[in-house]
RNA sequence: GCUGGAAUCGUGUAGUGGCAAUCACGGGAGACUGUAAAUCUCCUGCCUUUCGGCUUCGUAGGUUCGAGUCCUACUUCCAGCA
């Protein structure tokens, strides 16, 4: 008999929001109070981050990827090292994403923009893709050495089983705005189908390894911008064995919260909610209004490795010569140990000298930023002050 | 002092008689939303909003229809020998 020593409680929810609720997701390797930011360390690592900075930064989770972990040797040690939480000893709780993002990333987005505008989406690059889909899978060309590999549905879960993370998705296949509407339907055809499978696979492991914490699996949705494909999903994966629900697929921007409001009319409100790679602040103002409980997103890593930092007044490049000789803080209104203890114009050095203490600092302020943006959406839905807060500070954010 | 070599964009270089300015670095600006990302894109002699125009290969001469390229002298630097 498996113990399901997971569950998600709606603590309260305002009165005047339809969907946006705070609530306490508990796991086996403890609680996520949401809504919540959840960094991503894709390889079982927060890109130059340690745990301990994750945690002091106030990350409740992490998210890994089954498709980078598989490819690398280290795998096979995560379930002998007792998952992934403790493998990098983060011991908290965790989610693995299914590689569902790389059937998009490695094939018909190899080497392309993945915009949010689908006026954009078209830009066409030189490449050849490393993703190749069919209706039973995915065959991959690993981005690591070339080889080929085989990912399905039962693969994902496997990987995703032994990875033992708290939370699991679905494999599914990501499209792009791009792609037209025909191809929407056959695709999301075969997610259905791919999600029926990895529920039958994923529960048949959680019956075999009955003694092990138990692991929840969230259903992925897409179906693009459309309102019939993305309500159609809602229904047929709202009544399956899921714990949660994973909302993906590239989303046009200014159509965030409306697809988010379809798919939340027809699934189970009393399930958790997890908008999969979105972190920019409008989206996250606009997902947690629409009953959005978690996010993941490589943004405030990628972006600080890269020289941009968040701050209240809006994100900015710190490699930029004219901070070459500013010595104030990176973002003047906050207190992550980046901004208490270095300079703009060190970190601006740092840069320069191509010295890698620079994506460290930056990181690490831009993950405390997006939790930090989260947290305070969190407590602004507890004293009803939602309204109030997102128009101050979007309105300073985006001047 | 002698012998040999070298001098091109901020730096290092490519260019061996036919529209000078290749590549790299450095510099500037920007991008990044389930991470092929410590990555990528654009600019980097001057003038011009653009179209386009102009200037430049150490210096001064020479040969040639034509010279960064060949010749002469000079300057500076490098190496070897004294």
């Amino acid at each position: 008999m498996v113990k399901k020593d997971f569950s998600f409680e709606i603590l309260s929810a305002p009165g005047d929001k339809r969907f946006a609720r705070v609530g306490r997701i508990t796991t086996p390797h403890g609680i996520i109070n949401t809504p919540a930011f959840i960094p991503v360390g894709t390889a079982a690592t927060v890109k130059a981050q340690t745990v301990e900075m994750m945690r002091e930064n106030g990350a409740q989770a992490i998210l890994s990827n089954a498709y980078h972990l598989y490819l690398q040797p280290g795998h096979s040690l995560v379930e002998k090292a007792g998952g992934l939480a403790a493998f990098m000893n983060w011991n908290g709780p965790t989610f693995t994403d299914s590689g569902g993002f790389q059937v998009l990333s490695l094939g018909s987005g190899f080497k392309k923009v993945i915009s949010m505008q689908s006026d954009e989406a078209t830009v066409a690059v030189k490449s050849t893709r490393h993703a190749f889909v069919d209706d039973d899978g995915v065959n991959f060309k690993s981005h690591r050495d070339g080889s080929m590999h085989r990912f399905t549905p039962e693969v994902s879960m496997q990987i995703q089983h032994s990875l033992g993370a708290d939370i699991c998705f679905s494999f599914d296949e990501l499209t792009s705005l791009a792609d037209p509407y025909a191809y929407q339907v056959e695709s999301l055809a075969r997610t259905h189908a791919w999600a029926d499978r990895s529920v039958a696979e994923f529960r048949r492991l959680q019956e075999k390894d009955s003694d092990r914490p138990y692991q929840a699996l969230f259903g992925v949705l897409q179906g693009a911008h459309y309102e019939d494909l993305r309500r159609q999903t809602a229904k047929k994966l709202g009544d399956m064995d899921f714990d949660g629900f994973g909302i993906g697929g590239a989303i046009e921007k200014d159509k965030l919260g409306e697809i988010i409001g379809w798919v939340n009319e027809e699934l189970p409100a009393n399930k958790p909610k997890h908008l999969l790679g979105i972190s920019e602040p409008n989206d996250i103002f606009a997902a947690i209004e629409m009953g959005v409980d978690t996010f993941d997103c490589v943004s405030p890593t990628r972006v600080g490795r890269n020289g941009s930092a968040y701050t209240l007044d809006g994100r900015y490049n710190i490699k930029s010569a004219k901070y070459f000789e500013d010595f104030g803080p990176l973002d003047p209104d906050c207190n992550c140990y980046t901004c208490k203890n270095y300079s703009r114009a060190y970190i601006n050095h740092l840069f320069k000298a191509k010295e890698i203490l620079a994506a460290i600092l930056v990181s690490y302020h831009n993950e405390h930023f997006v939790i930090k943006l989260v947290d305070d959406i969190r407590n602004s839905l507890s004293d009803n002050t939602f309204d109030a807060l997102k128009k101050t500070w979007l309105e300073r954010y985006y001047r």
